[in-house]
DNA sequence: CGTCGACTAGAATGATTATTCTAGAGAGGT
DNA sequence: ACCTCTCTAGAATAATCATTCTAGTCGACG
């Protein structure tokens, strides 16, 4: 794994649990064993730029894990069921310590405009695959991308809900409403 | 409005715009007008006090205007159609500025255990609002509390989403959807 | 062998930050 | 008038941070 690699490792790590403006480059140098020189050689945009690209991979990895999984089942629901399951594994696994990679510094630094840029790209991916999966199932292209919208939506503010509360029945409640939502309502 | 609810006031501001990790007392003090002294006074806590009094603030004052949303007009569709819409003409006049003044630091700081305490009360108490209104409207106990924990999680991560993407079109996709489960299953 | 370019080390810098401290203003009671 | 208690002022402090700089190392390639 490239040094570069591992400094976004440790950022995406670090916001996931605190956030890009509690985040501090020091730490991040010292867990991912990197030094400053090294760092703003590969980003020269500093702590900014190397946010930003944290984001950004964690978006096309979601995205490249979200295609996979309706590639194998198209089934909207049943991907929705994977992953509402692997959030709520996590996030008991860890002690509800880790937001969204996306989500998180999506929630709390739109204001740097890279960040945002790349928190929309990401959700925007999301928000495609979904769509494209529903039009395949036979939703029309409109309330394909509707409710892929709503869908990632309901994603990200349960996993916020689930961690403030330290329970992950928000995140099981959610799952089933979205479920009960897709089999009533995209097929009639 | 004394000093002390300035600063509550303006750190809310803040965290909404900027997170908490990003908000700084310095900031917070100048846009005040309130000095170091009078703000270690009322919050020997420091900055994370205060940040968790703004939390604590926000969240009363969105359940409040809830129940009262609720008491005149107790459907609870029609409640989220207004809160949905508010939101989206607020993101719209003030240019996706701001973010939810709970659902942000929620989402950032809950490693701060005061501010994912007061997240957390707020989140509970908007739930129970809104529980209260659906067994108002005969829905059973267990099943009012689980659809309005995905009601408040639809929320906060359309607020999100809006943000990043800078468009309202996912508040009213989500709005559209969440309506459509009320309807199609509260009193199915 | 030598040189060039990519990459690294890590101390130094300068700015920003949260917090503390000392001193005192002002109201309200006695 | 005087005392006391709450609150305010704002400079001083000490720590932390992002970034820059100088001086390299190392490997590839002529």
């Amino acid at each position: 794994m490239s040094r570069r690699d591992q400094l976004v490792e440790h950022m995406s790590r670090s916001i996931r649990e605190s956030g890009v403006g509690a985040s501090t480059v020091e730490a991040v140098l010292k867990s991912s064993d990197v030094t400053a020189g090294s760092m703003y050689h590969y980003f020269p945009g500093g702590k900014e730029a190397l946010a930003a690209a944290s984001v950004e991979t964690a978006g096309a990895a979601g995205a490249a894990l979200l295609a996979v999984a309706l590639e194998s089942s198209p089934d909207v629901s049943h991907a929705t069921e994977v992953f509402y399951t692997a959030l709520a594994e996590e996030m008991e696994e860890t002690d509800f310590r880790y937001g969204c990679p996306v989500g998180v510094p999506s929630t709390e630094a739109p204001g740097i405009e890279s960040v945002r840029a790349a928190g929309a790209s990401a959700f925007q991916a999301w928000i495609d695959v979904i769509s494209a999966a529903l039009v395949e199932q036979g939703v029309d292209a409109d309330r394909a991308e509707s409710t892929a919208r709503f869908v990632v939506a309901a994603y990200e503010g349960a996993s916020t809900m689930a961690r403030t509360l330290r329970d992950t029945a928000v995140i099981y409640d959610t799952m089933a409403s979205v479920k009960e939502y897709l089999a009533s309502a995209e097929f009639g």
